[in-house]
Parts: structure tokens; C-alpha cells; sequence
DNA sequence: TTGAGGACCGTGAACGTTCACGAGTATATT
DNA sequence: AATATACTCGTGAACGTTCACGGTCCTCAA
């Protein structure tokens, strides 16, 4: 295919009509047209009517830059989040967008790396740099929370971190993943499984910790002897590994709670290679419903979070802190969702 | 879990050093801290240094919107992305952020819905108020595409899309999705097989379209007959039922290149159902490599793009433009992975 | 008839920076 | 010795808003 050079096309940067433009074109002084896009009272309906108009002849917008200079407040909001594309973060980042621009924010997103100690105060610098009114991190790693409580930052902080606490600086909301990890372990007690193993995350992730917590207090609860833990990297690779270990040591437990979809799949590859049959021989429940985790094989059971809420009310306890209001939350709810990779014990058969 | 309250914490909102405040201190004009920190020549190395001493101290930082205000220059570039987070725009975006930063530049990024005609012009105009520098659009989809180029925007516009074109207004760049599909295709050509079937996406999607023809062109270039081609949406659940179908009608062909992971997993399932086996009665290949692929029940045989190139390049050509450089750049290529989805024609074994 | 009070509108200053220009020294040139 | 030239630094104005204040006119009650 052929190289292509671009140069940007004579821009037609016209100087965009200001609030003293729209002012002369309506006689009026600059003061009442900025009144007039306040909508602030103290002006009358036919100068109103006729300012209005000239704006809108005129295609004049109130240049943010300018008010955010004079006002110190900028109406952006600034999300720090972890540059490695997990599922988790990525659905909520979006969601986040969504929400802020209705309320009338702009977002400008920086993504970082480890190591965090370094890399988060540059960010957070980045972001008090640009003005934001406010932050929302979303922290999916231990490092990283511990980076954001150290640093100081003049403004609102929000973290979204499965089962972190608040501090007085920066509050704190999430998911209440560990609720959904004891749903999913107990979908398997309720199947009348004993020997419940759990694939767990990384400890140095919240949600690995949360969900490992989650699976402990279920069994703890149903009063079951705790199965086997293994602490993991959230990889198919790690799983499928561990799967294969389980095999040849003879350890295949009856059912197994895996941290994540991911980790489910290499699971079930490591089975079904040496003829250990999922849900047959061994029942399985996975966490987060990735895209297509309803059509693996078997369509797993698992556990769906609703990002959309996470945001919506992250969103509302931010801007909340911002304009000064209170607001009360209660953390959210994920759902169970049933398919096939998890079986009733009794129905349960022996490998050949 | 109790509810929580939060109030924003009593704000060390203490106003932070201006350029005046570090001219004071350091006794000279608020125009030699300028030239301090925008390095230009005429200031003496004492002084310099004087000042620089004052500015570590008084932790002064140059504010941003200030600058923006006078210059006109706000080193902010906007993001324009699809909303519904399918595989490949969230890799770009998050490369295309972290690029950004490392040349000076932040980002703000805005997500559009359908309706296109609605959103992408009010999207557009919120990044140009918030006075971005320049904008990339990350468009998989035709009408959004559309929607951009009939919008007229004051600074440069690039769009990552595959396979459309440049117009005077807006720069067009991507992988060379194309030539991904063609070597898909070609692959499963080299492994003997003839009767080559595509289970394609969406023709709204400018990756269904570009990888449609590649798979096509592969085949017109081997001398082959096009084998049997389904449009679809992408979804698993599409493609599961069209695997139902092409079972129950005695219609499963020798190999199949599917538009995407996700497709090739919907049609794993349907035919591991059916008693008909990948490879051994079917070879398949994918598209997009995406997480947990290797561990698809058998491991996908996909084509990876390197959206962190992809996302450099585009920075690269956006900031030539917004910077007045000329840029030449040649699209990416993208690789083939070859597991074991996909295996020689002469292998084939016929369904017992 | 005279204030009092409200409705409506305008002026000056400020936010923190850059730009354009000019002024004062020291050094080099003739 | 006088002038030109570089080097160094400072002053005024501007960017597009909002904030704080003040002024004019009209209405209405005492």
C-alpha cells in the first residue's frame, strides 16, 4: 500500500466570536451577555430574546478556558487508571466518560504504570497540571492504592478498589466483589459440593484478595472443611498449569471457584486434554462474564458486575464532593449468572 | 455493608505560586520567570539558576490554562471513540493515551451512541470547547466515520478506520486489517485446503468490510472458488447458530476463516455440540488474538495487530500535523499466530 | 412629592500567562 | 573614543471570562 504524508489543510482558524462580539452585535455590554449565558436574572425578557439570537447567528460558545481561568474551577474531571487492560477497569472507564459528560464534565484520562510510586504522583501531577475539579482512580492493585493515599492532591479523590477502606483524604467505593465471590461459592455449596478448590487472583489485586476472602466465608459459613487455594496471576497460562498439576497428582477437586473467566478457561483446556470432564467431572464457576464466556466450552457460570452502576454512582458521590453536596451510597450488588460449567454433585460421575 | 457519607475534606485549596509570586521571591520580573521556564536564551546562567532554586522551593507549576488562554494552545488532544467497547478501540485508546502524555500532551476522551448524526457533531463540539489541539477519531464503524467527515472542525482530525480513505479534512490511517485477513485465508490455503468459507461480521463495520475482502482476494489469487459466505454482527450468538445451521444442513465446509475470536468461538461450540471436531473435520481461524484465545478448546490459530504501533504511528502523524511537520507513514502489519485451530487438508478426517 | 426599593444594565479589575517592544549594560568594533 | 552589537532584563497589553460594585430608571407607598 502506498505511503501517504499529510499536512494539515489551511486551517480555517477563524478566530471564534467572543463574549464582547456577541455584546457589539446586540448593544448590549459584554457583562449582560455573559448574564445571558449564566442565565443569571437580572435581565429582561427582550434583551435576553435578543442576545440569545446574535448567539445563535454568531455560533458563539462560552470558551471554557477563559472561565476556568477566572472561576479556578474547570469542569473536567480526571481519571488515573492502570495502564494494563484488565477487563475489570476498562468497562468502568467508559462508563465513567459516559456519566461525566452528562453532568456537564470533561474527562481527560492518564494511564499508568508500575512503578506506581513513581508513576502515580506524575500522573496525579499531570492532572492537578490540567485543573481537573476532581479525580476518580481506578486502582485494581494494592501498589497503586498505597501511591494514591501517600500523595496529596488539592482536590476531591475517589478510588474505585474492591474492599478498600476511605481515608480522610480519599473515599472510597467499589463493588461489593466479595458478596459476588460468595455467591458464586455458595451456588457450588447449594449444588451439594463439599470440596470446593478456588484458582485465586494475585494478592497484590484487590479483587484477588476480595474474591479469595469471599470464597473463605462461604465455606467458613456452610461450616465445610476450606479446599484447596491456589494463588495465581489471573493468566490462562497459570491456570492451565495448574490444571495439569491437579491431573497428574490425582487433586482434581469436586467443584472449583476461579478467580475470572480467564482463569476458568485454562482450567477447562487442562482438563479436557487429559479427559477430566467439565461440569462432569469437576464443576466449575468463573468471575466477570467476558465476552463470550457464554459460549465456552462448557458456557460458564459466573459472576456479572454492573459497571454501569459502579460508575453512575461514582460519578454522583464525586461530583457530589465537588459542587459540595452530600451523598449517601450503598456499594452495588453483582449478579450470579447460571450456565452449564457447574453441576449438582449427585449427578456428578467418576472419569472413566 | 453500612452506608457511607462523604464530605470533600476541609480543602487545602491554598492558592497555588504564580509566576509573580517566584518573581518576587527571586527579585526579577515575571517575564524572566517566563523565559526561565519556557528555557528561551536571554537570561544569564546566574539568575537562571536563581530562579529555578525559587521555583523548586515554592513548588511552582506553570498553569496550564493560563497559557492555554493567552496562546490559544491548549497541548490537550481529544479522543473520539465508540462507545460499545469491542476488542480492538480500547487497546488503541489506552495506547494512544500513554503515547500522548510522552510528548507533553493530555487527553480528553469522548464516547459517542448511536445515533451518529446526534453525537458525533455534539461530541466534536465538546472537544472544541474544551479547545483540544487536535482530535483522533477512533471510528470502526461506517456511519461514524461519515458522521466525522461531515463535520467541519477547526484543528486536525485523524481517524483511525480501517480501509476508508483520507479526505482533505481528515487524515485516515490504520492497520493493514486487509492484508491480516488475506494471510488468515492464505494460511488455511497452504495447509491444502480449497472449500474456504467466511463467517464474516458486520458490512456497517469497516473491519467486517476490509476483512471480508482480504479473505476474498486470498482466494481470487489462489484461483479458488469463494466458498460459502454469512455476514453477521460479531457476536458469538451469531455465529453459534450459523454453526447450528451449517451442521444441520450437511454443510460444513473443510475450513473456516472467521471475522473474529469471538465469532471462532461460537462456532466451536456449535459444531463441538454436533460431534464435529476443530481441526480434525474443520479448520478455523480467527482474528483479534484476544485474551485467553490460546486457551479456546483447541488454541486459536488468530491474526494480532500491534495496536501500541498503530497508536504511535497516529500520534506521530496528529502531532506532525498540529505541530506543522509533514509525516510520512506506511500502514502497520499485522502477524499470524498459528496454534491449533487450523491443521493440513490431508490431516482432515472425516466425521465417524 | 419624595424617598425607598426593585429591575435592569454597565464599568473596572482580576485570573496567570505570553507577546511585542524597549531600555539599560557590557563587550566588541572601528 | 565613539559607535555598534550582543546580552540581559523589564513594562504594557492582551487572551475571554467572571466578580464586585455602582448607576439609572421606574414604580409605589407615605
Amino acid at each position: 500500500m502506498a505511503q501517504e504524508s499529510w499536512r494539515p489543510t489551511a486551517s480555517p482558524r477563524r478566530r471564534k466570536p467572543s463574549i464582547n462580539d456577541v455584546a457589539r452585535l446586540a448593544g448590549v455590554s459584554y457583562q449582560t451577555v455573559s448574564r445571558v449565558i449564566n442565565n443569571a436574572p437580572d435581565v429582561s425578557a427582550v434583551t435576553r430574546d435578543r442576545v440569545l439570537r446574535v448567539i445563535q447567528e454568531v455560533g458563539y460558545r462560552r470558551n471554557r478556558t477563559a472561565t476556568a481561568l477566572v472561576t479556578s474551577r474547570s469542569t473536567v474531571i480526571g481519571i488515573l487508571t492502570d495502564g494494563s487492560p484488565r477487563f475489570g477497569p476498562v468497562g468502568t472507564l467508559m462508563a465513567l466518560e459516559s456519566l461525566a459528560r452528562q453532568n456537564g464534565y470533561a474527562t481527560t484520562v492518564v494511564t499508568v504504570v508500575e512503578p506506581y510510586e513513581e508513576s502515580v504522583p506524575k500522573a496525579l501531577d499531570t492532572l492537578d497540571d490540567v485543573g481537573v475539579d476532581g479525580i476518580i482512580v481506578i486502582a485494581p492493585r494494592l501498589a497503586m492504592a498505597a501511591a494514591v493515599w501517600n500523595a496529596d492532591v488539592r482536590v476531591p479523590v475517589e478510588m474505585i478498589a474492591a474492599g478498600a477502606s476511605s481515608t480522610p483524604n480519599v473515599f472510597t467505593y467499589s463493588e461489593n466483589q466479595e458478596l459476588g465471590a460468595r455467591m458464586a461459592t455458595q451456588h457450588l455449596i447449594d449444588l451439594g459440593h463439599t470440596d470446593i478448590a478456588h484458582i485465586a487472583g494475585s494478592m497484590e489485586w484487590f479483587d484477588g484478595r476480595v474474591r479469595k476472602r469471599g470464597w473463605e466465608a462461604a465455606i467458613r459459613d456452610a461450616g465445610l472443611e476450606p479446599g484447596l487455594c491456589v494463588e495465581g496471576d489471573w493468566s490462562p497460562k497459570f491456570a492451565y498449569e495448574t490444571g495439569l498439576r491437579l491431573v497428574s497428582e490425582g487433586r482434581v477437586p469436586q467443584a472449583i471457584f476461579a478467580v475470572s473467566d480467564h482463569t476458568a478457561l485454562g482450567l477447562i483446556r487442562a482438563f479436557a486434554e487429559n479427559g477430566v470432564r467439565v461440569p462432569e467431572d469437576v464443576s466449575i464457576v468463573g468471575f466477570d462474564d467476558v465476552e463470550g464466556s457464554d459460549y465456552f466450552l462448557p458456557p460458564l457460570t459466573t459472576v456479572r458486575q454492573d459497571f454501569q452502576e459502579l460508575a453512575q454512582a461514582s460519578i454522583e458521590v464525586l461530583l457530589g464532593a465537588v459542587e459540595g453536596r452530600e451523598v449517601d451510597r450503598t456499594p452495588n450488588v453483582p449478579t450470579l449468572v447460571v450456565r452449564a460449567s457447574a453441576i449438582p454433585a449427585r449427578l456428578r460421575q467418576t472419569s472413566p
